[in-house]
DNA sequence: CTGAAAGCGCTAACAC
DNA sequence: GTGTTAGCGCTTTCAG
């Protein structure tokens, strides 16, 4: 039995190999290639192994075979659900599959997004998933690229790199469609900060869109670049007296704060405002009233992101972008979202 | 350069060793002590590395250091913010100290837990954060032990065992004395899976010792095991004649859809119902009513836990459980709580 | 200040 | 069916 320099007794296969009676090769077969061994010899093995708490050693392993079963994971932060969800879709696959993840959080700055890459590159994970702030100018996709290793974009979408994600251009259209179908004339749109999302952005340019086409009397486009003064700004453009009579958000976090500031402005939604949000986090259809919103399968972008990508990673070749994954979205038209009162829509 | 067997190229010390004329140890000097390398020949090295996109190979210096800096958490469910914002505050910490994560959820499941602890110690990671079921009676803790690894528990609280937590008992009995002190005597409390979690023992406990002291005239506890049937099961409650005029509920997620379930019975909040939540997930100060709760520190609850473990590492110690840290909570008593109306405290 | 050599724990040819 | 051996990439004495 080995001793650390500090800390913990290891077990190491030559203390497995010694007790049994065999040799170290016959050890790691049992653990790798059961078949190759006989019954009774791998039986012993393994009563041996498992009373001395025997696990092969990882890094040992990744050394030797240069598989380490390790995905890196970058995200921007596990405060908004939408990232917590979609991270826990890639936890359960990856178990399933007997991958391990290493995740980074880099609150939006691309400095943190290189940095991570960087480390997860020294790590050696055989691929990434990434959701980055905008894929374009990303200096972290152009390493990965240069590295050759496996990855695939989550939420992001371009034609350049493989991506999983919904139509969220489209689905912006459809929301604001569905609203002026409703009847609204005047709707705002209120985004995160475009700077740091091409998610927020492409949201943005699809309100817009729609609401050209829709020929809208009016329309507001408000940028909050923090959560912490989102209610106060909302409420701002709530007082004036054109005020919209729908508000559209780039992501439930900020719809959320919006009714927040509608109840502040002592508005209720829908009646006096109809509020629609952006990604399906799990609480929205818990709330009173329900969130109006285009629900992702953020579970299900992560869970299809780890298959795509251990599928490359099995065969040994990089995803290739042009297989990149729409997956469906739903609008759920729920409680906070109805047609204008008459008296508010002159 | 080094050909994987399939696969991305990668760069080792050797090939970079030669790029500069030096031998692999003088890089490796220049990586872990660059004081002890000669100006110019450590600018020469650095060069080259940078521009070959060189990393020392984690695996590599693992085994042969015997360091891996990495942790192994083990947790829940992202689904829950509060243990999102957790895993946040975790990733931050341990992200500024150099150190990496490898996160496993268990979904409440004990098996899980196991299963994560065995592979996280294969994996040969210095250290372990976890939030398990029941501290009591872990199979996962007890392998933790007999392989003197140093952990820390969080939001768990267990004399025997290191952990960062709150004095829940404490906290549930300070919401239920200013309940009372708002003039409510039929209170009831939802729960969670009692099973599942000592959390919710714990605070359940602590709710009917203070019922108890308070010599209430009504006392319902539901347990409400599943999210997806909680709202119905609250409403079931809500509909009795002599129904409850606080529900106090084990955390914000019920807490949540308690709200809703008042809403969905045309009970407004507080007017009719006073509501109270346990852990104090952001998104509950962003409601309309705002959430009253017991709010945790949950982010630095995952700092003071990675801070505690890295030391303990460092110093090649386990951490003890006497110096276990006891956060403290904030009562939020915000909108969702209020006087009962004179007409419904008969 | 720098190089040579050994070895961390494991697996995969290659022998037998 | 099993053992022997070499070596993955790195750090760390030990020499010089």
């Amino acid at each position: 039995m080995a001793k650390r320099a500090y800390g913990p007794y290891r077990v190491s296969i030559l203390d497995i190999a010694a007790r049994a009676g065999v040799s170290p090769s016959t050890v790691s077969r049992v653990f790798n290639n059961p078949d190759l061994v006989q019954a009774d010899t791998r039986a012993a093995v393994l009563s041996i192994a498992n009373k001395s708490g025997y696990r092969p050693n990882a890094s040992a392993r990744t050394l030797r075979t240069q598989r380490s079963r390790v995905l890196g994971i970058v995200l921007p932060t596990l405060e908004n659900p939408v990232f917590a969800e979609c991270l826990q879709g890639i936890a359960s696959a990856t178990a399933a599959q007997s991958y391990t993840i290493m995740p980074f959080t880099t609150d939006y700055k691309v400095e943190s997004e290189e940095e991570a890459v960087e480390r997860l590159l020294a790590f050696g994970v055989e691929g990434m998933l990434l959701v980055v702030s905008d894929a374009d100018s990303s200096a972290a996709l152009q390493r990965l690229r240069a590295a050759d290793l496996p990855y695939v974009l989550i939420y992001n979408r371009h034609e350049k790199h493989p991506c999983v994600s919904v139509a969220d251009d489209e689905a912006m259209q459809e929301i604001v469609g569905g609203l002026v179908r409703l009847g609204h004339r005047r709707i705002g749109m209120v985004c995160g900060r475009l700077g740091a999302s091409d998610r927020a952005q492409r949201r943005c340019t699809g309100f817009q869109k729609a609401a050209r086409q829709a020929n809208l009397d009016s329309v507001t486009i408000l940028e909050v670049p923090f959560m912490d003064t989102a209610i106060s700004e909302i409420s701002a453009i709530l007082h004036r007296h054109d005020r919209p009579t729908a508000l559209v958000c780039s992501n439930d976090l900020i719809a959320i704060r919006a009714m927040r500031a509608a109840h502040e402005c002592q508005f209720s939604v829908p009646q006096d405002l109809s509020i629609t949000g952006f990604d399906g986090i799990r609480i929205g259809s818990d709330l009173a009233p329900r969130l109006s919103t285009v629900a992702q399968p953020n579970s299900k972008m992560g869970s299809e992101a780890v298959d795509w990508l251990v599928r490359s990673v099995e065969q040994g070749r990089l995803p290739d972008a042009r297989d990149s994954l729409i997956l469906p979205y739903a609008i759920q038209w729920t409680e906070s979202s109805a047609p204008p009162s008459p008296t508010l829509n002159q």
